[in-house]
DNA sequence: GTATATGCAAAGGTTTTGCACAGCC
DNA sequence: GGCTGTGCAAAACCTTTGCATATAC
């Protein structure tokens, strides 16, 4: 079961209907997160741009970022240091990150769901299992 | 079952066995971190010295810090913005903190043993539940 | 044409680093 | 006395903000 992907166009026809505008830096900006497979910090997407499109400012990359989590098209996580940047709705998985080593594994939502009923039931809180990474050691780095 | 507290002396005999040096400084440092009911920011403490003790840097502080995460006697966690600092061993829960208020509640270890048990069988994975925070909506945040 | 978005520059906050001096052992 | 730890100052780093200009509509 694939998932179509998101096109710049389908967040760029959001910002309109919102009366927000298209300008050239937001469909740069928008492209590179779509481009990075999942997950992106702000300065990187300010450093990759800057090869394509020099003279694109660090503050337009933070104020555009703040404005799509605003209207809700992207979300950020913390999955070690600093914000990363994904689409809403995609990349919705768990990270795995290992202390030692640093490598990530993903967890589907799936395997958390008697988790999260537990959360739900006994504490009545609805989890985001997606903002924050569950660090640990993986299995290389266990022993 | 109560703990017995940890006491500074004893933070300080672990530094003077390793072949470091015990500082007022330092001292301080740790009070304020057993002080501090959990888990308290680097800047925190720099901030909270520099009335009982002038001059003090922060500076110290960070590398203090550094020190005493390297040798394990403290470690830090991610609560919601930035590194919080306890005692290796105390503090041994899991936070919850609300997207939406920012109020903090806390999971015993023992719930999340059936979810460890998962991690480690399906994913050979050996989870530290209290280094990341665990985000979500609160039962006075949910609807 | 007008309101919004961008670039630039400056400031803000946190953390790191180099170096000389102080103070623990 | 020697070596480690500290203070100080500066820099590094990331992010935010104010203001004038540019540009999408």
């Amino acid at each position: 079961m694939k998932k179509t992907p998101t096109r710049p166009d389908s967040v760029l026809e959001t910002l309109k209907q919102r009366g927000y505008r298209m300008t050239p830096q937001r469909r740069a900006i928008i492209e590179e997160i779509l481009g990075s497979d999942g997950h992106i910090a702000a300065l990187g997407i300010a450093q990759k741009l800057a090869r394509k499109m020099p003279g694109i400012n660090a503050s337009t990359v933070y104020r555009t970022l703040d404005l799509l989590e605003e209207i809700g098209v992207v979300s950020h996580s913390h999955l070690g240091s600093g914000a990363e940047y994904h689409l809403t709705g995609e990349h919705e998985h768990v990270h795995l990150v290992c202390s030692n080593c640093g490598r990530t594994e993903s967890l589907s939502l799936d395997e958390l769901k008697p988790f999260r009923r537990m959360l739900e039931k006994n504490h009545d809180f609805a989890p985001d299992f997606t903002h924050f990474a569950i660090a640990g050691l993986c299995s290389r780095c266990r022993d």
